[in-house]
DNA sequence: TGCTAGTTCGCACTCTTTGCAGATTGAGAA
DNA sequence: TTCTCAATCTGCAAAGAGTGCGAACTAGCA
């Protein structure tokens, strides 16, 4: 997504006004990598400006995101996550902790797919599941542990 | 999954009832392909046996897939859809009715995948959305009319 | 036929997200 | 700088999808 300066602008360029609460939001997402829900996102933003609304987060979440300038990205565990890499990539969650990574994946023009006949493709995601390097080790600590 | 007569007999083997609601349910999801959520199987269920809960149809549901009879699979369309095909396979889904299709890919091991550093992938599924014929063909047809 | 663990059902409740309406406020016009 | 008004923000109610729980019920073995 673009930089906080450069959302400003463009807001304003289309008629949005850029107010202080969209300012952080803005600034909060910008190179945020840890794909957060809305909730972990309200939560930043409560500490920052006290009585800003989930709503409005919500609502700038959308708002950008209809703008094309943050992906949602859904990988199952419940709520959806905000991605402000637009690039064209792909993820991996950790089954047991919930963390998301961004994947990149080359050679997927040379799959064989069988299936689509009659479909109008516009797009294919592809979500990898697995642990990662923490629970993993988490996982082994707490068998020795009982062992 | 395994039909009707068999779910019957690894029921009964694993400990497990087999009542009215169950084997009705086993019937339903057996050779089903149009991938329903729990609420649509509940809507032919209670057509067939007034009076079935949803509650036991999720239940029904939950204990199928976790036998590994089913998978749960999320498109994105907001409720979870059963899918009694348990091969290797992935899904496309029409974003405008939801509509969903099984897909076959093969050639996935010959991806070259980057971020996977670190996760102990357990699994990759890809999910294809686009325009289905019957969509599709309604747009031209609402458009023509229109023009 | 009886017994008992496994099931069913319905209801309350959680979680995530959206709709609404009244109070505020950004930002161009005067 | 002040005025104006549409765009926003906030809080609350509500919807959709599940899940937890307890009382009533029943499959299936003895």
């Amino acid at each position: 997504m673009k930089s906080p300066a450069e959302l400003t602008d463009t807001f304003r360029a289309n008629g949005l006004k850029v107010t202080p609460q969209r300012q952080l939001l803005f600034g909060l997402m910008h190179g945020n990598t840890v794909h957060p829900t809305a909730e972990a996102l309200f939560a930043e933003a409560s500490a920052r400006m006290p009585g800003i609304s989930l709503r409005t987060v919500y609502q700038t979440l959308t708002d950008l995101a209809s703008m094309g300038e943050l992906r949602l990205i859904d990988v199952g565990t419940g709520a959806t996550r905000f991605d402000p890499n637009t690039d064209d990539h792909h993820h991996v969650v950790c089954s047991s902790c919930g963390e998301v990574r961004d994947v990149y994946v080359a050679g997927s023009d040379r799959l064989k797919v069988d299936g689509l006949e009659g479909f109008q493709i516009e797009e294919a995601s592809i979500l990898f599941s697995g642990t990662c390097v923490t629970c993993a080790s988490d996982t082994v600590s707490r068998a020795s542990a009982r062992g």
